[in-house]
DNA sequence: TAGCTCGTTGGACAA
DNA sequence: TTTGTCCAACGAGCT
């Protein structure tokens, strides 16, 4: 009888079995699979952060049961970079054929893996990646003068002309898998899960398996899509999709949602949410094509911007003191829970870099250590918008005032009172500027101003002009 | 090619 | 309280 081929399927941003072409590519050829995780702590220099661990830990755990179920076992190793090694000593030990692994798009990912197809191949190995992680390919999306996109809408319109993939579930019930006795480890030998307990939060807050990633999806399908354009703006109510992080560990795929969400007849209805997944799309697009935007401005004159940086200034922001109760709920948020309201994103950013001037490689350093839902392309565009150094981005002069925003957004104060319950009895009048309310009506409320909740640490006309003087510094010295 | 239009997410101020 | 207008300037993308 002839020898089974055997292969291994190296998972990485995609940990899921549905819709995955690595896996049904091996179960449809016949091969015996080896499903093989690697924890490589220093894989980029954006290796994941404590939240995305923590997040990677349950997706780790929730896929080996899946895959127990079909008779599988996951397995597990860990390095410091070095997945190369690894991958060429389970080829020997197994006599693998071939190895199936879905791309990955960070700059430096996209070198590693380049040199290890290089070095398997040089040895006579196969190769075969797929696209497990998007709905287009940066590399595959160009503008009719032959380059890549920079503006958002004309990028989208362009997509929007091409039919995406349904996806496509490998048959489980036909596959075999190698059998392995040793050298895996176990998940919990990788140390994902933090040593101080500070992930109380997140447990009420995530069900991080494959199936709370669905009920997240059927909410979305069965309504919450419609009202998206409504209510994604207001962050005290459940009115985002908050799938997130399961697309950015790929346990559910952009596909899976694009088409559970974009049939026919609901395509106009769910198209606000829809053109949310093409700015995911879009800001892969962008990084693919400038893979220096992750620490360095996109436009190089902004490497000439005075920051200003202020320890005590950062320490406030990333602790939520700043005195501005939705900058200080959206930064409890984070830490509590690994998430922010995506508006409040926007208000948070805006803050830390226009009115208190600090690098916005510090704020996206933060964030990519606390969200759960840390990507680097999404993370990237989105600070490079708000620092004006993107390549669509918001002008100088644009300048989120936190008081109105708050007003605007936060109408009943229920998000800045979830979040910062030391102002849950101040009236909605002084919610979003306690400073503004008189003394007597404060001690009502139990507030004292720099005990209780701080003082604000910048006035906002201060922060406001401050910003708006250093742009325009900024500007005449590019003029010179 | 030159010229035109437009750009996810806003704020301040005047009327 | 609401609404309209201005705030700079530029480069992408299209015709």
């Amino acid at each position: 009888m002839a020898k089974k081929k055997k292969c291994i399927v190296w998972l990485r941003k995609d940990l899921r079995l549905q819709d995955h072409p690595g896996f049904r590519t091996a179960i449809e050829e016949g091969y015996q699979i080896l499903p093989l995780y690697i924890w490589d702590e220093k894989d980029h220099r954006w290796a994941d952060g404590a939240a995305s661990q923590w997040w990677l830990h349950h997706a780790l755990t929730d896929l080996e049961e899946q895959l127990e179920t079909y008779g599988g076992k996951l397995h597990i190793c860990h390095t410091k970079g070095d997945s190369a090694k690894i991958l060429e000593s389970l080829i020997k030990d197994y006599e693998v054929d071939v190895i199936f692994w879905g791309r990955r798009y960070e700059p430096e990912i996209i070198e590693r893996d380049k040199q290890i197809k290089e070095g398997l191949k040089a040895d006579g190995f196969e190769v075969k990646s797929f696209n497990t992680h998007l709905l287009f390919e940066p590399h595959t999306i160009e503008n009719k003068s032959g380059s890549h996109y920079k503006v958002f809408t004309p990028y989208w319109k362009h997509c929007r002309e091409f039919a995406i993939d349904p996806p496509s579930d490998p048959d489980w019930e036909s596959c075999n898998f190698i059998t392995v006795n040793k050298g895996s480890l176990s998940i919990s030998e990788l140390n994902l899960l933090p040593d101080i307990e500070w992930d109380k939060g997140f447990y009420d807050t995530w069900e991080p398996t494959r199936k709370g990633g669905e009920e997240r999806l059927k909410l979305m399908k069965k309504g919450k899509a419609k009202l998206y354009q409504d209510k994604r703006d207001t962050p005290a109510e459940d009115g985002t999709s908050k799938l997130s992080p399961w697309l950015q560990w790929g346990q559910i795929s952009a596909r899976e949602i694009y088409h559970e969400l974009a049939k026919p007849a609901n395509e106009l209805i769910h198209s606000g949410y829809l053109r949310q997944l093409f700015w995911r799309e879009f800001s892969y697009h962008l990084l693919f094509h400038a893979p220096h935007s992750i620490d360095r401005p996109l436009r190089p004159e902004y490497e000439e911007f005075k920051w200003k940086p202020n320890t005590s200034y950062l320490k406030a922001w990333q602790h939520g003191n700043t005195g501005y109760p939705i900058i200080d709920a959206g930064m409890r948020q984070l830490w509590q829970t690994g998430w922010m309201h995506n508006r409040v994103r926007m208000v948070v950013s805006s803050f830390l870099v226009k009115h208190l001037l600090q690098d916005w490689r510090e704020g996206a350093s933060w964030f990519w250590d606390t969200l759960v839902d840390a990507d680097l392309a999404n993370n990237t565009m989105g600070w490079q918008w708000i620092a004006g150094s993107g390549a669509d981005a918001s002008p100088y002069f644009r300048i989120f005032n936190p008081i109105t925003q708050g007003e605007k957004f936060d109408k009943t104060g229920d998000y800045v009172r979830e979040f910062c319950p030391e102002l849950a009895d101040v009236p909605n009048k002084y919610l979003h500027k306690p400073w503004d309310m008189p003394e007597l009506e404060l001690a009502a409320a139990g507030v004292v101003l720099g005990k209780d909740y701080p003082s604000p640490i910048i006035s906002h006309p201060d922060g406001r002009q401050k910003a708006l003087d250093a742009f325009a510094e900024f500007q005449e010295t590019r003029k010179k």
